[in-house]
RNA sequence: GCGCCCAUAGCUCAGCUGGAUAGAGCAACGGACUUCUAAUCCGUAGGUCGCAGGUUCGAAUCCUGCUGGGCGUACCA
């Protein structure tokens, strides 16, 4: 039962009676941001009325005349300039809340039209560890995939590693040139990862090398400019003078981007030459770019060697990100990372140049494509495929295989142009109605506005990250049981209430952002434990838990078996409301994929029940009535908490 | 050069695709623990929604221009 929904089915016909097209008017039916004015508001009037030419406030009157909601609605009201507003009748609110006491899904329908829908999140580069980086497509996908699933539809998440790339070809060149046996026997994944990184410094070193002396020339040739351009707007009379300014401008910020990058490679240099050994090493390393192209070409023949590297690195990688996702608790259908497309990428060229969708150009096999200057390009110049290729081949995978109706990728922003030319292309070559979607998101900054990394410049692992969050949860939980007259838990009980609060405290600071924008965190925003966070969710769940726990008789039994609740208290019909609303905000995320919808509906049903829990005693109400009542509308919260914040991939616990 | 995105309270962010007086959380200040968990609640203060035009009954939201920032842009992913 969505009571959005409902309302709108009522207006349908009323507006039908009026006008054509009515779905655009219907939209215009939501929530009221006020109390005062109601539950619910109809703003259609407004519009309808300049079509019709009629005074708002007259088409208001003659919607109202032809609406039929008495059954669930007090009589509608007209207010200002037209608002319609609504006010639902307690009976009805109550006989909702009765319902949905005894339904497991609380009241929330599975859709009428399920999707078959494949989504593609987290795909992290298993060359190296998991860093903060990879948490936002991580936990977007996952927790769409859970709503998605909750409202009914099948969905098939698929973890798209990066298994096969040039991160192979750095880690095979750095074990066969660097690699400490003991450190490999002890900790493998951790050796590899820092071959990696080693490797990555020297390609960095030398690429700077070669292209600094160029971004100083044109670092001082643009000085020059500037300089030149300042005396130019001296000298300029009024009616030049702003447009000599205008230009200045550009050149100062062509300048000061200009420097940032030379700093940029300043800096990648000087990793090097301020450590004598790696120094050394990059000196006898002069070609390892080109080296670590070879390795994964050889890699991608099917070399014996590289193969052989390959297959023993692949596992310990994946079991190294795989002991993430289970302290997280990330499931995913399938893991076809990109090694599993290898065969079909040379197919999927031919096709694309058979049917004309492709041609070569500058020795590559491009995709022309009418928006854009660039090509799409499938093929190198020197035969090796690409990352489009391999996203081709796999759309064709998954058409064959689920062909599903929507496809969404939960991939960092910055990679929109290429996903808008994967699906131009692949629209025409596949030939389905399948929609494409990428869910893009922000990235996450550090306290400077830059990308999220440590003083050192490394990106900050995720493991890390989530020990640290997982610590700090402990020592809270700590030291609130020890305040307490009679400390209630274990030690093992404290360690796991710190891991789910820990935990569920990372993945909320993520989903509570809207997904679109870059956000801002230093560690210690992330795991506050106060204000909107899992952590005061969780609290709200844990408190109605004691309740339960308190009551002397079998309470929860008891509140199951209401069959009439008391929302005379201005708190028990606010929360009585929002809880019947939950169908709406797990519809909400759907419309444009957006977790924080579920988040920010969360939060305020927490607030409002911490409100009803100021004003309302429960096990103390002056009535047995009452106290049945209010029995049940904590245990409809505490589902409904638990079961929202389970379609976040997050956990609850009974006491904290 | 071209393209995409962003600018809202001191800070971090929402704002439901045009609705009524722009909201939270931190931080600040003042209150509330003999009463179901104070990881909480109540109150105060804080805003020319980057700037200038336009569209209309009505704009933070849509359009145009400007300013400031981020990102991407032919063989990395």
């Amino acid at each position: 039962m969505n009571i959005l929904s409902q309302i709108r089915d009522r207006f349908r016909p009323a507006l039908a009676n009026l006008t054509e097209g009515v779905d655009p008017l219907l939209e215009m039916i939501r929530p009221s941001q006020d109390a005062s004015f109601g539950d619910y508001q109809a703003n259609c009037a407004m519009p309808l009325g300049k079509q019709l030419g009629l005074p708002p406030r007259e088409v208001a009157q003659r919607l109202i005349d032809g609406l039929n909601v008495d059954d669930f609605c007090d009589p509608p009201e007209i207010a200002g300039p037209g608002f319609i507003n609504l006010r639902l009748k307690s009976d009805w609110l109550i006989a909702q809340l009765v319902a949905a006491l005894s339904d497991t899904r609380l009241g929330v329908d599975t859709t009428d039209s399920p999707d078959v829908v494949v989504i593609d999140y987290s795909s992290p580069n298993v060359a190296k560890p998991m860093h903060v980086g990879h948490i936002r497509s991580t936990v977007i996908g996952d927790c769409l995939a859970r709503v998605l699933r909750h409202l009914g539809h099948q969905v098939i998440g698929d973890n798209h590693l990066g298994d096969w790339g040039t991160q192979f070809g750095m880690i095979i060149y750095g074990y066969k040139h660097f690699v400490e046996d003991a450190a490999y026997q002890e900790n493998p994944v951790m050796e590899l990862s820092r071959l990696y990184q080693r490797v990555n410094r020297l390609i960095e070193f030398h690429a700077g090398k070669r292209n600094l002396p160029l971004r100083d020339q044109k670092v001082a040739q643009l000085e020059e400019q500037v300089d030149t351009q300042l005396s130019v707007c001296r000298d300029a009379d009024e009616k030049q003078k702003k447009k000599q300014e205008k230009v200045l401008r550009k050149l100062q910020s062509q300048l000061a981007q200009t420097r940032k990058e030379r700093d940029g490679l300043a800096e990648k240099l000087s990793q090097v030459t301020t450590d004598p050994e790696l120094l050394r090493v990059a000196e006898e390393h002069q070609d390892i770019g080109e080296a670590v192209l070879q390795e994964t070409v050889r890699l991608h023949a099917g070399d014996e060697t590289n193969l052989a590297l390959w297959n023993e690195f692949l596992p310990k990688c994946r079991e190294e990100i795989q002991r993430v996702y289970e302290r997280l608790d990330i499931h995913f259908d399938v893991e076809y990372g990109e090694s599993f497309y290898h065969e079909q990428l040379a197919q999927v060229v031919d096709q694309f140049l058979e049917s004309g969708l492709a041609r070569e150009s500058e020795g590559a096999i491009c995709v022309f494509l009418e928006d854009w200057d660039a090509p799409m390009i499938i093929r190198k110049k020197d035969g090796a495929y690409l990352y489009a290729t391999t996203d081709l081949a796999t759309i064709r995978y998954r058409m064959d295989t689920w062909q599903p109706d929507l496809m969404l990728y939960v991939v960092d922003h910055r990679q929109s142009e290429h996903f808008s030319k994967l699906f131009t292309a692949a629209a025409s070559w596949v030939e389905s109605e399948v929609e494409f979607r990428h869910i893009g998101f922000g990235t996450v900054l550090g306290r400077d506005g830059r990308p999220y990394r440590t003083r050192s410049g490394d990106t900050v692992g995720l493991e890390n990250l989530l020990d640290e969050a997982v610590a700090k949860a402990h020592a809270v939980v700590v030291d609130n049981d020890q305040r307490k007259p009679e400390p209630e838990m274990s030690e093992e009980e404290r360690m796991q209430v710190a891991r789910v609060v820990g935990h569920g405290a990372i993945k909320y600071a993520d989903l509570s952002h809207n997904r679109t924008s870059d956000y801002e965190f230093d560690t210690d925003k992330m795991l506050a434990l106060e204000g909107n966070t899992a952590t005061y969710l969780q609290y709200s769940y844990a408190r109605v838990q004691s309740i339960f726990r308190r009551a002397e008789v079998d309470a929860r039994r008891q509140s199951q078996q209401v069959t009439t609740f008391d929302l005379g208290h201005a708190a028990e019909r606010a929360l009585a409301l929002q809880l019947l609303r939950f169908s709406e905000a797990l519809e909400e995320v759907l419309v444009d994929f957006r977790p924080n919808q579920l988040t920010d509906y969360l939060f305020k049903l927490a607030q409002m029940y911490s409100v009803f829990f100021e004003h309302c005693p429960v096990l103390k109400a002056e009535t047995d009535g009452l106290r049945h009542s209010r029995l049940a509308l904590s245990d409809l919260t505490s589902r409904t908490m638990q079961q929202g914040l389970a379609l976040l991939g997050i956990e609850v616990v009974e006491r904290m």
